[in-house]
DNA sequence: GATGAATGAGTATTCATTCAT
DNA sequence: CATGAATGAATACTCATTCAT
């Protein structure tokens, strides 16, 4: 009879808005953003077209916060310190992890990889920011970072640092990029495979980490 | 002015056609599938939508078109005597090409990384078949074969013959595989820069070579 | 805390529904009535929107009962002892007083003026009753009566006394609307300017009693 | 069998917007800008809404063309040669016609007077440029000018030379506001009524001369 | 009484496709 | 062959209204 309290008002905003992100993603990775209907949503997360703008305010929208959360949840596995210096240690986990990553976020993926090679949408990845505002911790330079562009730093460190420990003439930087292309590659084979085979992959994770750990 | 022959007819159609399809491709590759619309597509080829219809079916057929000669184009790169036998400097000249190839069909392949991840879209790629209908000289065994299945069929070849230079454990399909995720990482890269570095290119060209001759 | 008497709680729900009506007005005339939304009047008025329908049964509701409580104080300036007569000095103090009813009741006169052309909505004012349903010392008919309908009677009364003062070949019915013109001029052009100059207007008052008094 | 001339086809959209235009102007006056749907619309002029979208951009677009082209034809009414000066026969014409003007375009002014307490729409009526860019004989100042601004200047002049005529203490910015006001207040009587008695106005336009010619 | 999540009918707009000329 | 006016189904989005709590 009296009427919810705010916690319990908050409550239900919070999973429905939740559902509708889960169900949109999914749908977004198999079928495409724009092959994708409000309609479709609404009816796989069983509400009322409605009701997606009352948590969201457009379609576009609803695809920011997807990407905001995503490469949120993802910087966390990349950086788990959120320090910005990756040991040879935290290498080998973020490889190991990788397939792991990959399997568990398929469908953000899938999306990820459509949306590089759209100009325009691209930008909402590359400037989806990443940390907390409230973070007095981290490394960073104050500036607003984004996901892919830390990453690269990140990287970037680890491989210079490997100079010390290889031939004259090596080349921090290109080795780091056929690394890069390689996890992209491997990526990108992963997650368009419809079925995976968890033992095969294990051995090209081993690959990788010998080849560039 | 004597009447046009039946053939100058055909030619004059073929060019059309051939317009119609360089226009759409350029659209698709850098505003989207969905985001290009006929009229636009009519506008630049300087032609009416009506016209389109007299040589596409409809948008999907005038896709598909595309999508066959391109991966037939590509094909031709790849294995250009057709004998499904790739050399050692076959592949050595495949890879330095491969810049080339990714250069100056960029549109292309922009527009098959995008669709790459699309389930129903991804189909038509694969089964786009290669070789004219109407030939009688191709390898194909019959059954329609795909530009990406022939790929890996050949390749899978070529690193089973390195077997013999490898010391014992060397597993060739993880070879292959490994050198797949490289180039299509590598592919990735180059396509979705807006603008590509000729020198640092070939460092990673050279690199890959190296690795994977 | 004793429990609030019957009286109390009708009060209070004079009051909430008074400041329901005042918020919407205000915004139905800045903002016209189909560009205001239910959720922004609840929200001004600082309740849900559910309550608002606790209130009024619907939109349409709203503005009925605005309309209603609009014409019926605004009679009251102008027949303020309610016999139906209007004396010279009436007339002027009317006139006199026309400048600030209608920026005392700005919000009503717009909203007046712009549905005043609406052929649905103007029914609403017309038929608006003035004087309370369960009055019976007014002076109406039994039949309903309505604001404009009743002040063009008394006016009508009015300008027909003029006559006697007047030279031969006067007409009073023209007289009465050329004044009438004027006074709907005056007012459009008062309320649909976005400040107001006092001196201005005191001027053009003048002339008008000047002219039709 | 051959297609249509560049003229046909020019002819056919002519027609068509004008019907569009024609149609919509009756319902936007009728029932208001925001309570007339382009189904509406569309229905009454006997095409698909598709077809609307195919000559105005919106609906916003459709209600601009309306009122861009309505305030150029009633421009030509006030302003006949177009020279900015309004001599005594050219202001009696006018006034006599008047009552000819918003009778011919009563659906026009129906809207004007709408639109005219809506801040945001009144704007769109303000700024809608009279007079041709390529004319090069009127005494226009060179940047564009508007409907009701021109009207003003025009009057003000006229009111301003009539001091001569007038006793001292003449205000001629009084005397014209009040004309202003009287016209106003006539056209909006003339214009709200659904049935017009042409002798009753042929009266008031008489008086008006009289008062303020 | 009071709340705001939920609904669904309605609205403007887009665009592949058709067809009379 | 060629044109572009015309169609209509589909789509994102809005908002008055309802109702469980």
């Amino acid at each position: 009879m009296s009427p919810r309290t705010p916690q319990q008002y908050e409550e239900i905003r919070e999973e429905k808005k939740t559902l509708i992100m889960d169900v949109a993603l999914k749908h977004f990775a198999t079928e495409g953003y724009h092959n994708t209907t409000i309609s479709q949503i609404a009816k796989h997360a069983q509400i009322s077209k409605g009701l997606m703008y009352n948590y969201f305010s457009s379609k576009e929208d609803l695809l920011s916060e997807i990407i905001n959360r995503s490469t949120e949840e993802i910087s966390r596995y990349f950086d788990p310190d959120r320090d910005g210096y990756l040991t040879e240690e935290e290498f080998e986990l973020f490889i190991r992890k990788l397939f792991l990553i990959l399997k568990e976020k398929l469908s953000f993926w899938r999306l990820f990889y459509q949306f590089l090679m759209q100009k325009d949408v691209r930008e909402k990845f590359l400037h989806s920011h990443i940390g907390h505002d409230d973070s007095t911790k981290t490394h960073n330079t104050g500036r607003s970072n984004t996901f892919l562009i830390l990453m690269r730093k990140i990287l970037n460190d680890y491989f210079e640092r490997k100079r010390g420990k290889m031939p004259a003439g090596y080349d921090p930087v290109l080795d780091m990029n056929m690394f890069l292309y390689m996890i992209e590659g491997f990526g990108m084979a992963t997650v368009y495979q419809d079925e995976v085979d968890d033992n095969y992959y294990n051995k090209a994770i081993n690959r990788i980490i010998e080849l560039y750990k």
